[in-house]
DNA sequence: GATCCCAATCTAAGCGCTCACTTATATTGT
DNA sequence: ACAATATAAGTGAGCGCTTAGATTGGGATC
């Protein structure tokens, strides 16, 4: 109906942003819990109620931020494997993505993959789907490459966990002001995960 | 000086231990920030102030779990690594040893590389120093495979920390319940680490 | 063997404070 | 005028932790 944007309902918008922005860098470094929504919103450079304008609740703003990354993840995942090309192409292609968000994206992807248990039980039903949907294409690109003789590991299934393994470990212990780049990070894991799957030199 | 256990001093030191026991349970649950005194001490069958008559704070328990299990590793993975063996031997070794631990301690385990950042700031820093010492076992002992000749890697450091993340990542997903034994997820990892270290055949 | 003592264990009650969230009202741009 | 945005000022509940005192279970003394 109302297709009209005012700049009072942008500023709306941009306000809503923010308190999500915020949201993710405070429980990425304190954790949910240990967030207040007065910290959200301080650091949003509103008052403590601005919060309940724009969101829910505290738990609501971690619902969108977690089911926002897990999307953006899917796709990016599922992008990499659909490309016409060999297993091996496919597996690498998968990895790399997969690391370059965990490494690029540090702060949200500490957020998505640690802070869950902290949802409702049917907001996480939700992810778990979404994660069930990312575990499935890697699961999948590795057990078409074992069918094609590719690759040779005594469990596909174990070795696609061990390659998302990789990377979501990296959200916990990659900084920014270390030595090691997202795209170095990302060429040596998809290495690493060719060696893993025992693909054919 | 007063070198007699008596019955009464063994009670206190039971409920010391129960109390450490809810808090690695609610910790690993919930989240330190997410867990209250009042949920440990009920957890332990005590009221909420005997918390307080065996450690000093909440985040003194922590910090008793985050030593406690960090020693316990660094000696387990050490001792893995000081047999007297090829590189491979030892690199399957430490691998199977930390996979083990993660697997089999998983709610420990969760609460010393997930909790952390809950720590006082000297706490934290005590603790970063025997994550160092692991990590430097394990970094150490895929240098010295790559020296010999027995290791193939373009990075032994990022081989050993993709290791060393493989068996932390168990800890956030593994349940007692799941189809994978401990033993089980011990040998392929321990198979997975040397095809990651380029190990010869 | 009953009595008292004492140190250790444990709890009832509550302190000051912060939490997530609400309500009633002011401000803003069209 | 009006609808959206934002806030000042709370609300009750729960937090970590303290205090003052009750309970307990051996030695030491007679």
């Amino acid at each position: 109906m109302n297709e009209v944007r005012t700049s009072t309902q942008a500023r709306g918008d941009r306000s809503r942003a923010r308190l999500l922005d915020a949201a993710v860098q405070a429980f990425s470094a304190k954790g949910f819990h240990g967030t207040s929504t007065r910290d959200i919103a301080t650091a949003a450079g509103l008052s403590p109620a601005a919060v309940y304008v724009h969101h829910r609740s505290k738990e609501e703003l971690l619902h969108a931020i977690a089911v926002r990354g897990h999307e953006v993840i899917l796709e990016a995942v599922t992008d990499a494997t659909r490309a016409d090309a060999t297993p091996a192409e496919r597996v690498a292609a998968a990895v790399r993505t997969y690391v370059l968000f965990h490494a690029r994206s540090h702060t949200t992807a500490r957020v998505i993959n640690y802070e869950l248990a902290a949802l409702t039980e049917e907001h996480f039903r939700e992810i778990a789907g979404l994660r069930r949907a990312i575990d499935t294409v890697m699961r999948e690109v590795v057990e078409e490459g074992v069918r094609s003789g590719d690759f040779d590991t005594p469990d596909p299934a174990k070795a696609a966990t061990a390659l998302l393994s990789l990377g979501i470990d990296l959200a916990r212990w990659y900084r920014d002001d270390g030595s090691w780049t997202p795209d170095a990070l990302a060429d040596f894991y998809a290495d690493l995960a060719l060696r893993a799957v025992g693909a054919r030199p």
